[in-house]
DNA sequence: CTAATTTTTTGATCTACATCAAAAAAACTG
DNA sequence: CAGTTTTTTTGATGTAGATCAAAAAATTAG
């Protein structure tokens, strides 16, 4: 729990009477590899932060696996649409190894939402995560193989060490053959 | 003034003190074709709603022009990065056309806030967006160019019509020979 | 530890889209 | 509305990355 702890004070300083809270409300999960977290048509009613191990998001087009992206420790991971809208989820979520994720519900939410660092957390939080996207999701679609390779690389070396090669390969959006090459150049 | 209280009804409903704190704290503003309404490297204090023409929204990226988007009417438009953060924009703003903007800058913005019904339309707003964004971006980059172009019309028929080959290209991504030819298969 | 399965690599060929160049069409401007 | 500039179209050729096929390497399981 310390570990979440940690991550939301860079956001906001949690009191004791804060942490207290929190350790009543957030529940640790493990998983085994190949685990499903959540499934396509479920409804996702919780927010997970990954304690240790890997997460890879992904949904079926066309019958293939899309890797939309793989999270590692200190992520937050979620079905952003179906946990706000409560529709089915259209994606999964997937421990790529042995994971142990620290899990808080809909309902627990609300109760920490009392105390306003979780609130200002939740904000910055969100606020980050989407102009992130805005910013860095279309130009990632422009680069090259290469460039989005060496993009990734440096935005999360653990994932690129760790994840399988054809799901790094998915979530860039080239086939594993050309990923295999790109990675034998040098 | 009226097509922008239309659309804030859509998500929260606004009474009569509302609207009239609105008109006083909202302006017109008018733009000449390829005007630009922000310039990268100023700040961006000001959320504007197009109530006529249409606007691009572009950044430099190897000298070249890349078009984020080509907005229309009803469309909220900012440099949100700049906005949010008071950093100096990275984005250009410029009507593609005669236009027609109403401007909210940061401080009536925060008066606004005093009536919890621009706070709700602002939250939704906020959250619609990043959804948004965050289903359509990387699915938009693993398309090919025909099946870009056709999501773009059916998303955004108006702007397929009025704006030029070029910027639409650049929005898609490729060039603007190959949209060209992909308008000409029937 | 060995066999079975999964993952990664390598090679040959194909294709969507880029690039370069120039003509045709459309849109401004005095 | 004639001349200039801008935008769009057309054609020829080049290339990054896809696809298909199969070998090699790594992982997993009995």
């Amino acid at each position: 729990m310390q570990k979440l702890i940690d991550y939301i004070n860079q956001y906001a300083k949690l009191d004791d009477a804060a942490i207290l809270e929190l350790e009543l409300r957030a529940e640790i999960e493990k998983f085994k590899k190949n685990e499903f977290i959540l499934e396509q048509g479920e409804y996702c009613n919780k927010i997970w932060f990954i304690k240790s191990g890997m997460v890879r998001k992904f949904h079926l087009h066309e019958g293939k696996e899309i890797t939309a992206w793989i999270h590692v420790v200190n992520d937050i991971i979620t079905s952003l649409y179906s946990y706000f809208h409560q529709t089915p989820a259209i994606e999964y979520l997937q421990a790529c190894e042995e994971t142990e994720l620290i899990g808080i519900s809909r309902e627990n939410s609300k109760k920490l939402a009392q105390f306003p660092q979780f609130v200002t957390f939740t904000n910055v939080l969100m606020g980050e995560h989407f102009v992130k996207i805005d910013t860095n999701s279309r130009e990632f679609g422009l680069m090259s193989a290469k460039e989005k390779y060496d993009y990734l690389k440096q935005i999360s070396p653990e994932m690129i060490k760790r994840a399988k090669l054809g799901h790094i390969a998915s979530l860039m959006g080239v086939t594993q053959e050309t990923l295999s090459r790109i990675r034998k150049q040098t």
